[in-house]
RNA sequence: GGGGGCGGUCGGGUGGUCGCUGCACGGCUCCCGGCCGUGCAGAGGAAAGUCCGCACUCCACAGGGCAGGGCGCCGGGUAACACCCGGGAGGGGGCAACCCCUCGGACAGGGCCACAGAAACAGACCGCCAGCGGCCCGCGUGACCACGCGGGUGCGGGCAAGGGUGAAAAGGUGGGGUAAGAGCCCACCGGCGUCGGGGGCAACCCCGGCGGCCAGGCAACCCCCGCCCGGAGCAAGGCCAAACAGGCGCGAGCGCGCGGCCGAGGCCGCGCCGGGGUGUGGCCCGCACCCCUCGAGCGCCGGGUAGGCCGCUUGAGCCUGGGGGAGACCCCAGGCCCAGAGAGAUGACCACCGCCUGAAGCGCGGUACCCUGGCCGCACCCCCGGCCAGGCGACGCGCGUUCAGGUACAGAAUGCGGCUUACAGACCGCCCCCGCCG
RNA sequence: GGGCCCGUAGCGCAGUUGGGAGCGCACCUCAAUGGCAUUGAGGGGGUCGCGGGUUCAAGUCCCGCCGGGUCCA
């Protein structure tokens, strides 16, 4: 589980060779617009950088309550921060395993 | 020009790149299924809150009643409503247009009305009034004892006008009447009841006559009267149906050797041979695993979980035109198909335009004040006053180039009719008030 | 899609035949102590979640909103 003030991302093996990909944004966040709103733009976000992700991890994302003020750069600065503290992208440069937690 | 009232409409647009959901067509792939391409469509006036009313589905039900709940002036609209329209009565706000609130019953009964006050639904505290009895005080006649008058006090009565309390106290004014008074009686006014006439479908209104002043409030307290309501909810309900468990059937050794146990004939474990089956695979061999009567595996059956499909979007539907009605609304004709997701589809990045607010800019109008010049008056000048011309211009209106900011409330989940709540702004029609000009 | 409960002082809670807004802790002042704690005496502090309505009078009754919690399918 990696933690950023807008973000919770959620790593666990799927063994699978593709990656898959959850968005949660609860009743804190916001109403039903602003939730939606918020889900949208992070389905958006990590679609872009899918084919950059290392396979065989579902990923969990969960909007914290800044999450609704945030602006659309905020939210992508967000993902690649805790992508990189996962070593979940696929470049050869950083090649130390994901810190994979048990599945819950 | 400014402010306001009522009714209604809209609530961003166009284009590009990368993406999402559904449907149709075409293509690819070995089936289930999936992929690609093209085209079309893809959130709201409140989709919201879930406060009412229906449709729909399942369950229950001969009929009636009880309990519980809702509604409550009259007429109309509707599938129905606690909604809507029109009207009535009472109360309130606003100069006005107009808006808001209330609506069966208090002689069917029960209950409550704090504090204050005599009394809260029935009466007498201060009072007013005569009568009777003794005593006290004062005044007058008179000899201090008697008599008369007035006052105080006591007793049993009469009265309800005045004072005072309260949110609320037995109608108001005037007159008659009385010991004092009182609707006790009379006139008028107000209210109630009743009768007659007129208007209106009705609630109700208007006019006239008569009657007696019989007399509080709260039913958003219980209650009474009238009318209405069976229960649950699309996770309703229906269809298909893995895996595991269950039932039935089919189903291949009662082989050999070694070891152990004991009731001496079997049981258990291991190995070998044979056979059956599953997986891998296009098929055979091979390999791995399971089983051979305490049974692997296969087939069938019932209920039905996970999961999938239907319900699921053609409907009290929308648009246009015509007609009826005061309106809500209804009728007729023609045309249209307009979201159907399933952790829940509209996003991201731009470009241009629109709308609103503010600042600067340009143009037009230009009274007051101020500055300059000229003329006139006092007349030599200054000062002062008046008139004319020019300039600067608070301010108003218009224009649209520039810059900055804003562009709300809010996301369908079975569908529909209402109610309530939230909302940047824009537009249309009618009406009211104020100011200015003609 | 339905059912129920709560909101009162800074915090935790009472408040029924509708008429006084209260209790405990906390806070302030004074006393006691060399000082602190304990203790004793006194005191301040409230749009009763918000807005309407019924009533003479509403924390209480009725209606509509807002926020929070909980249960069932």
């Amino acid at each position: 589980m990696y933690v950023h003030p807008l973000l919770v991302l959620r790593v666990a093996p799927n063994g699978l060779d593709q990656v898959r990909v959850g968005v949660t944004a609860g009743r804190a966040v916001g109403k039903a617009v602003v939730r939606n709103k918020v889900k949208r733009r992070l389905r958006e976000i990590a679609r872009v950088r899918l084919p950059r992700l290392r396979p065989g991890y579902d990923l969990w994302w969960i909007a914290r309550r800044r999450a609704a003020t945030a602006s659309f750069a905020d939210l992508e600065a967000a993902v690649d921060d805790l992508l990189r503290r996962a070593h979940l992208l696929a470049s050869p440069a950083d090649s130390a395993a994901p810190h994979a937690e048990r599945s819950p």
